[in-house]
This record gives structure tokens, C-alpha cells and sequence, in this order.
DNA sequence: CGGCTTATTGCAACTATGTTGCGTAACCTG
DNA sequence: CAGGTTACGCAACATAGTTGCAATAAGCCG
């Protein structure tokens, strides 16, 4: 089995855009590959950068092709600890409780498997629980060494 | 037993404070006090407006106060899903491991208690663990019934 | 108590992220 | 291919947080 190519994810992306019955235009196609072809959840920026390359997108009009996405449950947002969104293509959307890992080195977030048991929380009285975060934070298997070599100073990416 | 005042609220931050063997200083007990008297994690807007009441202090000196005290395990931070931050006073630290709620509908975000069992997640091989956190989303009692009369339609505090 | 040293504050300017308004261009339909 | 509506791009704005630096005040010591 071969990997996709770029092409066939755009028309992965082009098709998914289609279904919902709206308009499929440049800066959404662009926007949903891009995402798609993304091994981890992306930044604004990041997508920026990697759109700019084929055809330039205004900024705004990621947030809103991004907006527009997620509304139309083909992507979803991530709220990372540095008060930056990232965005997944929602190829497994799974409702009710979602779950990521930060790097706390290189800040790469990723979109974990759903976990296995909802975890229970005690509310306080009155309280209704509808979606349950988690963000685990750790090192990936890049960061764990120089985190292991030099304890205390993690060198930041922002 | 009374409630604690306002005045002795001051004096537990200012020991506090003093208990670190840095200087103890206005915009440190002020923001510390404050932070103790909340019955839930402010802002830092929020902690600016209460302040400014008793005394004024600038700004940028409440954010490099708030860091220092997170650095000083006097307080925590809480990353909302509105990219804002918000502190809480740390009387119990429960390192590893943060649950926190956050109401879809006003906003206001508890420091719930540490959850009884560790969510266990699985993570890529090579990755390694360090902090969980928890982020149950859902409705507090007061807006729970509003939430109920008119769904889908809520009335957000920004 | 009053001066000395150094940490801390306040101000101003800056950066980064995200939002809004509006005229223009692109898409789809007939 | 003409027309109506949606979506885009630009520019200006809003908000949250950061940095540099001179002025201030906490704690110390005589």
C-alpha cells in the first residue's frame, strides 16, 4: 500500500468539502489537506505557513475557513497551555471526551485515541458534566533525551 | 468558626509571602490576598478590577507578580478554552494531576479536588508522562437552568 | 534612624493572536 | 453567461501578554 499522495488528499479534502452542500473554494481545500496531510494538530501559523507554499490564503480567512470546518465537524480545536489554538482534521470525531498530549520541550501536541474509561469527577451540587478535556503533558520520543541529559532546561520553540 | 476578613486574608498572604524569604511588597500581598479571598480562579482582568479598589498596581506588575508566585508554588495557572488564564491561589498543590471545570455558559472555572484514579492514557512508544490535566466542561448550578429553558442558544460573558 | 544596595515597580512601547467591517471576487444556478 | 449570494481579501481594531529601562522602595547595616 502506497502512502497518499499530496494530490489524493486534497481530493480527500475537495470531497469532504462537497458533502456538506457548500462551497468548495481554494482556501477551504487548501486549508482541510493541509490538515489532513498534518501528522499532529497545527497552530493558525503553522497552517499558514504550510498553505503559503501552493497558493497564499489570507490570514482571516483561515480563522474562518477553520471556523467554518469546525462547525461543519471537520476539524476541531485543541486549547493548548499557551493560549494558541491548534486544529485537527476530525477524521475520528469523537463526541464527549477528547484527549491530547503537549511536548512540554518542543510544545508539538498531538490527538490521542479516546480514552478507554471517562474518567469520573465529583461535581459540586447542581453541577451538570457534559465534555471532559484531557491534556496530558510529558516529552514526545524526540524531547525525552535532551530532557533526560539536561534536567530543568527545556529549550522552548516559541 | 467566623469567616476570615479581608484584613486577615492580607496578613495569610503577607506571611506567606514572607515564609519565601523574598521581599514581602504591596502588589504581592495585594494580588496574593485577592487570589485567596476568590472563591473560584480569576483572570488576570479580573484580579486587576479587584485590586485597583484598594490600591492601583500596574498592569505588567500583576503578571510578573502572578509568575512569580507560580514559581514560588504560591499559585497555579489554569489554561481555559478561551485562551485566557486564570489563577487560583495554591492551598493545596496536588502536584501531577489538576481537575478543573469550566462552565459553558458563564464562564467561571473551579479547581475541582484531585480526581480519585490517574486517567491512564496510551501514549506513542517513547513518549513519557508527566502532568495530567483535567478540564470538565459542562454547566454551574446557576446556569443550569437557562441552559435548560433554551438550548443551544447561550449567553456568553466575553 | 538614615543612607546603601539591590530587587521590584511602573511606564511606554511592542508582539502575537484573534476579530470585525466592508467592498470585491468567485461560485453555483438557471 | 447573467444574476444573486456566499466567501474572500484587505485594513483596521481588540485583547492578552512581553520587554527594556529608569525610578522607587524593601531590607540591611551601621
Amino acid at each position: 500500500m502506497f502512502t497518499m499522495s499530496t494530490k489524493s488528499k486534497a481530493q480527500t479534502a475537495e470531497q469532504l468539502i462537497r458533502d456538506t452542500g457548500a462551497r468548495v473554494t481554494v482556501p477551504r481545500v487548501a486549508v482541510l489537506a493541509t490538515l489532513i496531510a498534518a501528522e499532529r494538530a497545527l497552530t493558525h501559523q503553522e497552517l499558514e505557513s504550510r498553505i503559503d507554499r501552493s497558493r497564499a490564503v489570507d490570514r482571516v480567512t483561515i480563522y474562518r475557513v477553520l471556523e467554518w470546518l469546525m462547525k461543519h465537524g471537520l476539524a476541531h480545536k485543541i486549547t493548548g497551555e499557551d493560549r494558541v489554538w491548534r486544529f485537527n482534521a476530525a477524521a475520528h470525531m469523537h463526541v464527549g471526551s477528547h484527549a491530547h498530549f503537549k511536548c512540554g520541550d518542543c510544545g508539538q501536541v498531538l490527538c490521542l485515541d479516546p480514552v478507554a474509561a471517562k474518567p469520573q469527577v465529583r461535581l459540586p451540587a447542581g453541577y451538570r458534566q457534559n465534555e471532559v478535556e484531557l491534556l496530558v503533558k510529558g516529552w514526545c520520543a524526540d524531547c525525552v533525551p535532551a530532557h533526560g541529559r539536561s534536567r530543568g532546561h527545556a529549550r522552548h520553540q516559541h
